[in-house]
DNA sequence: GATTGCCTGATTGTTGAGCAATTCTTACGC
DNA sequence: GCGTAAGAATTGCTCAACAATCAGGCAATC
């Protein structure tokens, strides 16, 4: 039989590979799916979208008593998952006041649009991981916006250009860009919410999606990063020109 | 006698300006030195601190029990605190084994370096916000580079190396960007800590900040950018070359 | 009439104790 | 030597409590 002896203590990396120690790897890999979640992550899983898919108005306040008792936890672990929503901006925290949903204003608007113009073009430029793969999830969301606005489901649209940006992100390869893109566009998702009309807001940009796309399959990654930078300018006005949080 | 007699609800700008809407605003100006950080926050910058400077060693392990007693704290607040370390990714948590200073692997460094790769040469490709005094900055970043290494402070050295880092992104002009910078910079100290040996690591790049800063003064940004870009190319070799975390 | 001072009620910041679940340790039996 | 079972230690989470702080109302004051 084959001798399964050799599972080393957890956190030594073994220097030679042999199958077994290939069994272990893919084991390793397989460790998320197991991954028990805490309860504090899955509070802040559960609130997150609550919030970003728009069911929590931007403005409201969110009382730590009312939190445990809808989700059937401490108030500790709460205040362990609102802290996490805190640093991820989703929520502002007023010291002895509380917790409201975070309203970004026009500055943070800018802000975020400053850092997207440098993360995003810069991602397309260099490209670093830019296979195959990853330039299809580019075309999937180009079409899945496509579908979205055949039909007139304008949130579905808005998502599809999320994704979009995420997948452009997505071709320089480095997860910890993914992640604090993930950021940026969750507070986008913020200020979307915010508006009264949102609506058809992402219609116009399909075209510009569908170029940009088209650039990278022909792998002209410089024109299409120049692409994505003009597209970032003109939507922070196109954006900023209505929108004006009281 | 003049009026005061205009002090209106707070939160509400005025739009006319007389002495006294001058006076209060004079102090609102003032509001971020009576702002009360909370303890939470004290005790996660107390142990962001002594784990970047290097008291404590990647891979450390920090029971809560022991920080409870060296802080003077409770538990539950230590647990905020880590748990805001943990997404800063300063310390790693193991469910139901601990929390440990994180030992970032090979595939961590190189990730940072990609995410490193993007945003500093963009910032200075673009640099919206590169104002005299902002160049100034990295200026001055070079030169305590050369006064620390001209009397073999090599901590200061790497320090200094820091903030000229943080100097280049810093001309994006944006406070998200900063602040990602300032974790990837934590997280590139932690690597440091875990070498054997680091002192004149850094040394052979203070001609390229020299050059690259002389760039940005001459305004010949996209330069500069790809100077930046080179130099981060081979300092990730440079560094991978030497490290082994095991 | 507007401002101040003070009181009340509600919420937050923080503490302490405690329990179940899990991991680590150690000693035991084969 | 190897696997295993009991025991110790630590974590994840809950509950209850208290001081500090904030919002709002109401009377006293200039």
């Amino acid at each position: 039989m084959v001798a399964v002896t050799v599972l080393r203590p957890p956190g030594l990396e073994s220097p030679g590979l042999d199958l077994a120690d290939a069994a272990v790897a893919s084991l390793t890999r397989a460790r998320v799916q197991v991954m028990h979640t805490s309860t504090a992550e899955r509070v802040a899983d559960a609130v997150r979208d609550e919030i970003v898919e728009g069911r929590l108005r931007p403005g409201s306040r969110l009382p730590e008593q009312r939190l445990c008792t809808a989700l059937g936890v401490s108030r500790n672990t709460v205040r362990e998952a609102m802290s996490q929503l805190v640093t991820e901006r989703v929520l502002v925290r007023e010291p002895h006041r509380g917790l409201f949903v975070a309203r970004p204003d026009r500055e943070a608007v800018r802000d975020v649009y400053r850092a997207r113009r440098v993360i995003e073009p810069a991602s397309v430029r260099s490209g670093e991981a830019a296979d195959d793969a990853r330039v299809a999830a580019v075309r999937a969301a180009v079409e899945e916006g496509r579908g979205a606005a055949a039909d007139e489901r304008w949130d579905d649209l808005a998502s599809a250009n999320q994704h979009f940006h995420r997948a452009l992100v997505a071709l320089a390869g480095s997860p910890r860009l993914d992640q604090q893109m993930a950021l940026l566009l969750a507070e986008m998702r913020l200020v979307f919410h915010g508006m009264p009309v949102v609506r058809e807001f992402h219609e116009p940009y399909l075209a510009r999606n569908a170029t940009i796309c088209e650039l990278l399959e022909g792998g002209r990654r410089a024109a299409a990063a120049d692409a994505v930078d003009e597209y970032l300018r003109e939507a922070e006005t196109h954006l900023l020109s209505g929108y004006d949080p009281t």
